[in-house]
RNA sequence: GCCCAGGUGGUGAAACUGGUAGACACAAGGGACUUAAAAUCCCUCGGCAGCAAUGUCAUGCGGGUUCGAUUCCCGCCUUGGGCACCA
């Protein structure tokens, strides 16, 4: 027998996995596929930084590999893919410091990577491989954004970034450290800069909804949960004494809306100069509200112990009705972008009690208010009341009544008394986008100031019985005039008993249509305006249907003579080359319109579907901006697809420019386009996107159909295969961000049509860190870094997977201790040895080796054959669950076992190798190709256990006397309870605890302990 | 501060769903083999008391529920992850 070699046998067996494309799959069903089931598993993709793989890396990769192995070995097709999420900051601050071309870092970095990840002997789909910084890989990324911008979820807003005033560069929240700049040491500032923002809140719900259907570990699912802050309260209307101003406050706890004293406001809110202006608190008062601002503007504001207020000299007049007025403070801890700015206060929130104590505001530790009617409805009201202005020290006495049930009673009350109306509220904001940076995707859209100054002649068509002056026709006309556009919006002839052709004919009469109308219709009003495209067949600028429909169904209640109107048939395939723009607004309460016509009408006009949070349910109120901002054109004008990608291009200097815009800016060849929409001299945007977008997506990649130019195709019949993804595991520091975010874009594509499932990954487990020998984090400045390469040196890949997969629980921190691996060397050592006794019992190693089909022709009755089949459950188990590390320990208690046999069968042997083979492949195929086997052992079949066989035929007892284990019992497996009760009661020991003493209890569980009490 | 997860021998840890706490390893000590070393094999290995049998204490700290708690409940201490421009 040869020595162990790892370093000669595992390049071997790497070589022939890949010249054999053993891990390379296909998702033709005709093809090898027939029958099989897919199975998608997914480890998060790395950076692949200058330093090389550090051994924290291999920790998900080995687990996902070992699942992925033993997936293969049970008959499943398998995907694992890899790939390199190779933008963002390192890299390109490197490129600062050195000069030299990201790209160029970046590649080398990659083959490094690709280098050490090979020599770990993971069964990646090596063809499939992307990286995120390549022109056709962020073709698609790009394509993304652009559909999120046609679809309303892209806009601009000024933003506060972080600046450091020395190096003139805009800097990342990690580059601050205690406020100041990390590389030069000058307190950084922060500055307002227009952002692109995404309106993931517009998918709180959505995201919040489908985390109901998915397998993710529990903190995964509580930490996405908590992210989103789903709150669900009311609005309450207050106005301002003395003053036509009128404003909601949005409390999260109404059930102590009486208890209120006080309301505060946020520094930033409008109000606040609205009320105090001309008064003699302006000038104290806005003094206030400078330095808060200017206070949070810096790093180190902290919103509980920076309390300040200021009384604004206003009160909110006879609140709720109840006599009483509210003074209203400005303090420092109301926020602007929670709820609506705007507090109100009772004792019950320890912020407000906090706050009210500091500035001597009274206090009504009130729950309800003695009324009779709330008193009947809540019963036992009298326990929660306590008289006014006495201030509450101890907890409230809810007399088993739950804080939810007395909340929703509350929550009805406010609403049928009209006194408030519910709303929800959610801590998830919008996503901001933009990167004043070089190495990321370029934005790719342009902006065009002859575009944004065009004028349009707006034609609003309003719906049944809906005079224009009660909807938002006659306001959206107003605002569009100021803007320089002309407007008609007309009142349409017998909207009470509408006849569609009628008010067409009224319109052409009215109105001359040409290229530069924007339709607009409004609920029947978009039959009206499909007829009137339809009878004229002229190409118009832009349609918008508000809440509109193609058959007449209603969710509150019929109307005939909508359905009479006209004859619903409407011919989409015309419609739908008359305009290159169709919005779909819809009412996300959907209080009128079904669900569903939306999408429908977005898919027959090709269109862009928006759905809003109108005001009042289907857009009724007299004041609608969301309409507005579909209409208005703010100048931004997206790439045509054809002509994405749009490249970066390469410069000279990678720092931003003096002016907070990011380096491409200097490129004025670049910057300076004609507008792809009218012609005109337009400008690019220059802001490149952030890190997590080419990540948000990647596993989308994997599955596309990559030509052999390495182009993507996005193939929906091979994304319908293998998407979505069946495992997902990744670091806990990205169970919030990561995770919501591509969450986010995946429901998106699914909502426009282009993925197959709304929700990405059906399972999402979780790994712990490796920290360095010294408990700390790894990090080169701490020294403290381990290599793979000097492991795998002298240890070999398999004895370092291995060890990585048992050196603790795999979703807990672990720190590395090279002495570990030397103990799993050892054990492999051990397996390698037992080779011996194999030839030794005489088998001939021509003759092949045990399937799992024979190991039930293992004998019966032999110790061996007992763990053996104990060993195929628990290793089968704990891969799946994931704990690595006790199913290594089982294997290495059979191989114990093994090594002090003399002899050993090749079934045995053969079995374990296909259990110890995912961790240490090298090693297995080797002495299994030794043992005359033709095929790998990956191709061989998973082994499978006989339950019978795995059972052991006795069982130690253990018996208790009052709590306290006393003795132990070997017993047959079969025994009955009193038997176990009579045999225990005679021994000897038991017999001297009980001292004659008759026992007042035994308990019995079944095969494990005897408790006696006495 | 807020959200999430941990805390068990000298070390990494194990313990199924409330049922013998410390499996499997590492380190350490002792022994066998060897001229010697490496490798390998055997033994000991939570604290205290005891020659031993055995007893007793012990799963971050304090309480509770239970015949029985590392496991469930309440309070506290502590370490790690995330907090929106690191990825």
């Amino acid at each position: 027998m040869n020595k162990y070699a790892p370093n000669e046998i595992e390049p071997k067996w790497q070589k022939y996995w890949e010249d054999n494309k053993l891990f390379e799959v296909t998702e033709d069903p005709s093809v090898k596929t027939q029958g099989r089931e897919k199975f998608y598993g997914l480890i998060e993709f790395p950076y692949p930084s200058g330093a090389g793989l550090h051994v924290g890396h291999p920790r998900p990769f080995t687990a996902m590999d070992v699942i992925c192995r033993k997936k293969r070995m049970e008959g499943k097709n398998v995907l694992f893919p890899i790939g390199f999420d190779a933008f963002g900051l390192p890299t390109e601050n490197f490129a600062i410091k050195t000069g030299r071309q990201p790209a160029e870092v970046t590649a080398e970095n990659i083959s490094n990577f690709t280098r050490q990840l090979k020599m770990l002997g993971y069964s990646f789909a090596w063809d499939r491989v992307v990286d995120t910084t390549d022109p056709k890989y962020y073709k698609w990324t790009q394509w993304i954004f652009l559909q999120l911008f046609k679809h309303g979820l892209a806009y601009k807003k000024a933003m506060p970034i972080n600046w450091c005033p020395s190096c003139k560069i805009g800097l990342a929240n990690e580059e601050v450290v205690d406020g100041k700049c990390e590389r030069c040491g000058t307190v950084a500032e922060k500055r307002n800069k227009e952002q692109w923002m995404l309106a993931i809140t517009k998918y709180a719900d959505k995201l919040l909804q489908g985390l109901e259907n998915v397998d993710y570990i529990p903190q995964a699912k509580i930490q996405q949960q908590n992210w989103i802050g789903r709150s669900e309260g009311i609005n309450f209307k207050h106005r301002v004494k003395d003053m036509n101003l009128e404003f909601e406050v949005y409390d999260s706890i109404p059930q102590t809306f009486l208890a209120q004293t006080f309301v505060i406001i946020a520094p930033e809110h409008p109000y606040v100069y609205e009320m105090v202006r001309g008064t003699e608190h302006e000038k104290k008062v806005m003094e206030f509200v400078e330095k808060i601002k200017k206070k949070k503007a810096g790093d180190k504001f902290d919103i509980d112990s920076d309390m300040e207020g200021i009384f604004t000299g206003r009160y909110s007049e006879n609140y709720l009705g109840i006599g009483r007025d509210l003074p209203i403070w400005v303090a420092s801890f109301a926020l602007m972008d929670y709820g609506t700015g705007i507090v109100g206060c009772s004792v019950h929130d320890e912020r407000d009690y906090k706050f009210a104590k500091m500035y001597n505001l009274p206090l009504h530790p009130v729950l309800f208010p003695k009324n009779k009617e709330l008193a009947e409805k809540v019963r036992g009201t009298e326990i929660f009341y306590r008289e006014p202005d006495g201030v509450l020290e101890e907890p409230i006495d809810f007399k088993g009544r739950k804080w939810n049930e007395v909340r929703q009673d509350v929550i009805e009350y406010i609403v049928n008394n009209n006194l408030g109306k519910r709303a929800v509220n959610y801590k998830l904001r919008d996503w901001v986008f933009s990167r004043q940076r070089y190495w990321g995707e370029p934005i790719p859209l342009v902006y065009c100031e002859n575009c944004k100054n065009k004028k349009y002649h707006y034609v609003l068509v309003h719906g049944y019985y809906d005079p224009t002056n009660f909807a938002w026709l006659m306001w959206a006309k107003n605002e569009l005039e100021k803007q320089g556009h002309t407007v008609d919006a007309l009142d349409l002839p017998n909207y009470k008993t509408p006849n569609v052709n009628e008010q067409v004919d009224f319109l052409l009469d009215k109105v001359k249509i040409d290229e530069n109308i924007v339709l607009v219709g409004h609920s029947m009003g978009g039959a009206v305006v499909m007829k009137l495209l339809e009878k004229i067949n002229k190409k118009v600028a832009k349609v918008v249907f508000v809440d509109c429909f193609i058959r007449p169904e209603f969710v509150d209640r019929p109307r005939p003579d909508v359905e009479k109107s006209c004859d619903w048939k409407f011919d989409f395939k015309k419609l739908k080359k008359l305009s290159d723009e169709f919005i779909i607004l819809a009412d996300s309460s959907y209080g009128v319109i079904n669900k569903g016509q939306d999408r429908e009408m977005a898919d027959l006009f090709n269109g862009k579907l928006i759905i809003a949070n109108p005001i009042e349910t289907h857009f009724r109120a007299k004041e609608e901006p969301e309409v507005l901002k579909q209409l208005e054109n703010n100048g931004w004008i997206s790439l045509p697809e054809s002509e994405l990608p749009l490249e970066l291009p390469k410069v000279e200097k990678y720092e931003p420019t003096d002016t907070g815009e990011s380096p491409l800016a200097h490129i004025t060849d670049w910057i300076n386009v004609a507008c792809p929409a009218c012609g005109s001299p337009a400008r690019r945007e220059t802001d490149t996107m952030p890190n997590w977008a080419g990540s948000s997506w990647y596993f989308l990649a994997y599955t596309m159909m990559k030509e052999k130019n390495g182009e993507y195709v996005w193939d929906r019949k091979k994304m319908d295969y293998w998407n979505p993804v069946n495992w997902y595991n990744g670091g806990m520091e990205h169970t919030v961000l990561h995770l919501l975010y591509s969450r986010f874009w995946n429901q998106f594509l699914y909502d426009i049509g282009v993925v197959p499932t709304s929700e990405p990954y059906k399972k999402r487990t979780s790994h712990g860190m490796i920290l360095a020998a010294d408990g700390e984090k790894m990090s080169k400045s701490r020294g403290n870094v381990i290599n793979p390469d000097e492991m795998v040196e002298k240890f070999g890949t398999d004895a370092f997977r291995t060890y990585i997969m048992f050196m603790g629980p795999f979703d807990q921190a672990v720190a590395w201790d090279t002495n570990g691996v030397v103990g799993v060397r050892r054990f492999l050592e051990k397996v390698w040895t037992l080779q011996e006794r194999v030839i030794a019992s005489g088998a001939k190693q021509s003759q092949g080796i045990a399937t799992s089909a024979d190991a039930n022709r293992l004998p019966r009755n032999d110790k061996l054959t007992t763990l053996l089949h104990q060993t195929i459950k628990k290793v089968t188990e704990d891969i799946e669950a994931m704990r690595f590390n006790t199913a290594i320990s089982q294997l290495m208690i059979l191989v114990n076992e093994m090594s002090k046999l003399e002899v050993l069968s090749l079934k045995s042997y053969g079995l374990c190798l296909q259990l110890l083979s995912p961790f240490a492949p090298h090693l297995c195929e080797e002495i299994w190709n030794k043992l005359g086997n033709k095929e790998s052992i990956s191709k061989s079949e998973w082994p499978k256990y006989d339950p019978e066989l795995a059972k052991s035929d006795t069982f130690t007892l253990a018996i208790q006397i009052n709590g306290k284990l006393r003795d132990t019992l070997e017993l047959p497996a079969d025994i009955l309870e009193e038997e176990v009760i009579k045999q225990a009661l005679e021994l000897e020991k038991i017999k001297k605890w009980l001292e004659d003493k008759e026992p007042k209890k035994i308990i019995y569980i079944k095969g494990k302990l005897l408790s006696i009490v006495i």
